[in-house]
RNA sequence: GUGGGCGUAGCUCAGCUGGUAGAGCUCCGGAUUGUGGCUCCGGUGGUCGUGGGUUCAAGUCCCAUCGCUCACCCCA
């Protein structure tokens, strides 16, 4: 068949297999992150464009060349958002929730970047977002990483490891930055075209590089951690030692460096090897110079941002799922024209049992296909409608499941007897 | 933006050196006049991604194009 309209590159349904997975996710995110005492905030999904090269940093690669950019009827430039941080920052400075407070938000939902689709990599992707305002930390940071731990082993992901970094501050890493530019300058005869094109742009990506030929340039090359100040030193020490004191497992890369201009300081990352090349599950960092750089009195911020898309794909491969709730009746009739009774005492009994899923036939069919239908939703039982039973005020019921024997009961009687199915 | 792999039924796929499109699953009906699952029988469903070319003849060969996918880059 040769659909005329498709949906966008990169812009994917989640189709009803699907959905229990997003929903575990979701739900999981929500109630740890209340429990730690994090609210909802519900953000704009479009924001003007400022908003983004100034926080993200005009020379990434998001502000660049990913960015949904188009200019609306008033003529201002706006942008589809390609992260949460930076619209929680507008709103937070703008509504004034930072004012003598520290507030500690969360929310959910669409993100965009124009990049070429993968594995795990989607131009409408879907992010959970949390920010913690207000506190330089280093207890924060512990927190927020153990809540982090904990998201990930309530949805029952066990091969995901954790690997955490410190920038340091913006001067000790400009610092860093000069004398790694000079390192590979001085060997740039071994870089290849993608390393030197990054010389200047961002050499701490370099690092990074999977080309072997370069492994032995890289692993000559200056040691971020060798550059950070006293400070930076003792608020990575304490991490380090809060984490170990709840025996929170992690690895120190010091090639951890995020993407985003605006993070200095702690950084950490989830990744996970079951995911290809973007293994990065979930994966934030201190930014406590964006709010005074948005304009707002100088505020301590950190926060993590995870990727649902990469999660639920994670879940499914874990079995860790939970059964999605059957419909636990279904009603069939015998006879088209009793579609009246039937939707009458469907209601009926939703009315009267406020948890019970019960789902009517629809569009007639035979009784063989009535019941096949009643099998196929996972209904635990059938409830038969014919003549005989509508005359008498009654209704017959087929216990799809168990070996319980059909039998006929008034209709006043049904919630008794779901009831009892049901806690059996 | 660059490179590899792949586009045939709703899904998973077969289709040899060109000779009028197939299987399994699903769905619908029947075997069983008001009784699902298992079995058996039958049926619905395709402009073979799209456009052009070669040929008496193209799913098959050639060219272009679109899409999907994985990887690079980058990131959640």
């Amino acid at each position: 068949m040769t659909i005329s309209i498709q949906n966008i590159r990169g812009f994917s349904d989640v189709l009803p297999d699907e959905s229990p997975a997003w929903q575990f996710v979701e739900q999981t995110f929500r109630h740890e992150l209340e429990r730690y005492g994090f609210d909802e905030i519900r953000l704009p999904i479009v924001e003007k464009t400022a908003l983004f090269s100034r926080s993200i940093g005009e020379v990434t690669d998001i502000v660049e060349k990913e960015m949904y950019t188009f200019t609306d009827r008033n003529g201002d430039s706006l942008t589809l958002r390609p992260e949460g941080t930076a619209g929680c920052v507008r709103a937070a400075l703008q509504r004034g929730l930072l004012h003598n407070a520290q507030p500690r938000l969360w929310y959910a939902g669409p993100m965009f970047r124009h990049e070429r689709p993968q594995k795990g990599r989607y131009r409408q992707f879907h992010q959970v977002g949390a920010e913690a305002f207000g506190v330089p930390g280093p207890d924060v940071d512990a927190e927020l990483i153990l809540l982090s731990g904990r998201i990930l082993r309530a949805l029952g992901l066990r091969d995901v490891t954790l690997e955490i970094n410190n920038l340091g501050t913006s001067e000790t890493r400009a610092r860093y930055r000069d004398d790694l530019i000079k390192h590979f300058q001085a060997h740039a005869e071994h870089l290849d075209d993608d390393a030197r094109r990054r010389l200047h742009s961002n050499p701490l990506r370099i690092l990074d590089s999977k080309n072997p030929a370069m492994a032995e340039v890289i692993a000559s090359a200056p040691d971020l951690l060798d550059y950070m100040d006293a400070e930076a030193q003792a608020h990575f020490t304490a991490v380090r030692a809060m984490l170990e004191a709840t025996g929170q497992a992690y690895r120190v890369n010091s090639r951890l460096v995020r993407g985003l201009d605006y993070y200095g300081s702690t950084v950490f990352e989830w990744v996970s090897e079951h995911l290809g090349a973007q293994g990065t599950v979930l994966a934030g960092g201190r930014y406590d110079a964006l709010v005074e750089m948005m304009g707002g009195r100088a505020t301590p911020a950190i926060g993590f941002a995870a990727g649902i898309e990469r999660l639920v794909s994670l879940v499914e491969a874990a079995g860790s799922v939970p059964d999605k709730t059957t419909t636990q009746a279904y009603l069939i009739m015998t006879e088209p024209t009793l579609a009246q009774n039937a939707l009458a005492i469907a209601e009926s009994l939703r009315t009267q049992m406020p948890t019970l899923r019960v789902q009517v036939n629809m569009g007639g069919g035979s009784m063989k296909s009535q019941l096949r239908r009643a099998d196929r939703s996972g209904a635990a039982f059938a409830l038969i409608l014919g003549p005989s039973e509508a005359a008498a005020g009654e209704i017959n019921i087929k216990d799809l499941r168990g070996e319980t024997e059909q039998y006929t009961v008034a209709i006043d009687r049904l919630p008794a007897v779901l009831s009892s199915f049901d806690s059996r």
